[in-house]
DNA sequence: TCTACTAACTAACGATAGTTAGTATAGGAT
DNA sequence: ATCCTATACTAACTATCGTTAGTTAGTAGA
């Protein structure tokens, strides 16, 4: 038995599994996917999954951890080219970017943070959430940072976050790469609309 | 047997039925609540359920079809009272201020229609769809009107508005009315976002 | 060549899901 | 007083779920 498991080293069975049962669970949701239709789309027996993944709930868990991982490295690589002297402006439109970036590109993943983590046991709920936390936490200190220095002008700095937050999660719900807008393109729409959100 | 069904006549234990059954959908997902869990919330077994609604799909039903005519109607008679010759930016308001409402007063109503129409049948599905779809084109049409007129400078048009209805919808996750910001507050709020997003 | 391991298979288990059948009871209308 | 309807109950059915057991074919290393 050998049950990969975890998101580093992986067989390509594994990652057929992974790349099926984001799908999956992404278009039709966590408890309303069986594993034998995670099989049955990669081409094996339901029982064969146990032979890559403890249990459903560890592909899920899988799939939920690497997405959240991927969003706050992504995050974090981008705020760490700009110049420790920048602008809350700059800052806020670099999270933007990076944001709306994520959410074009990982659509399927994206969709799983955001609507299937209810199927996470407890203690991965909890993991999940906490990081989420803190990728949040870091469009809430950019603008905490932005009000004190009096260049962002918002009438509540929490639900501004929220909602900066929240239009570029949508994204991952509409947006596809052969429609007639590129991913920077799509960036920089959402640069503009960020930026006058804040500005006075 | 009566089973009403039907979402206007209905006895005082089919509303106890539509009220359990909206919050465990709302909060566990409609795959995940169970028949057995919906009664015990009513007090009474899972098979007299079946005296109120034909099948479990039949109450979700119930509850997504009322809430989106629900955020129709609403939507229509908000715009109603707008004089004949009103800008589109008071019209842009107008909207903004009956969609904030509506999803911070109806956040369970509004999680189930933006996470769980996936558990409702192909035809039942689709007259959601359209629902939503004459909500959201309500928007769309605004925002033309305006860039037409030459006061809205919106980079897309279309991005713009999804924009605008999901920081929105956002709202019904996280307001709760027992805190710091009451309901036309939070109006006050998105109505000057969505002012700065369209304005150039 | 023998061995150990990986990963697939078939078959089946126990649990639980939505649902149905049949029955009992209470209250209003005739 | 008696029917009738509505609504609750108990019991059970059938299907399907996630999961396990036991087995087998192929393969890399000693």
């Amino acid at each position: 038995m050998s049950v990969d498991s975890s998101p580093g080293m992986s067989s390509a069975t594994a990652d057929d599994i992974r790349r099926a049962a984001l799908r999956l669970f992404a278009t039709g949701g966590y408890e309303a996917t069986t594993m034998r239709e995670i099989a049955a789309a990669v081409g094996i027996r339901a029982a064969s999954l146990y032979n890559h993944f403890g249990s459903k709930e560890d592909i899920l868990w899988d799939l939920t951890s690497t997405a959240l991982e991927d969003l706050n490295s992504e995050s974090e690589a981008s705020m760490a080219t700009l110049s420790p002297d920048a602008t809350p402006t700059e800052k806020l439109l670099t999270f933007v970017r990076a944001h709306i970036a994520y959410h074009a590109k990982n659509g399927e993943q994206a969709t799983l943070v955001n609507m299937q983590m209810g199927g996470l046991s407890k203690s991965h709920h909890r993991k999940s959430v906490a990081l989420r936390d803190r990728y949040e936490s870091r469009l809430r200190s950019i603008m905490q940072e932005g009000v004190a220095a009096g260049v962002f002008h918002v009438p509540d700095e929490r639900v501004a976050s929220f909602a900066i937050l929240q239009m570029g999660i949508a994204v991952s719900g509409w947006y596809r790469p052969e429609g007639n807008l590129s991913v920077p393109q799509l960036c920089d729409v959402y640069e503009i609309l960020a930026n006058r959100m804040v500005a006075a």
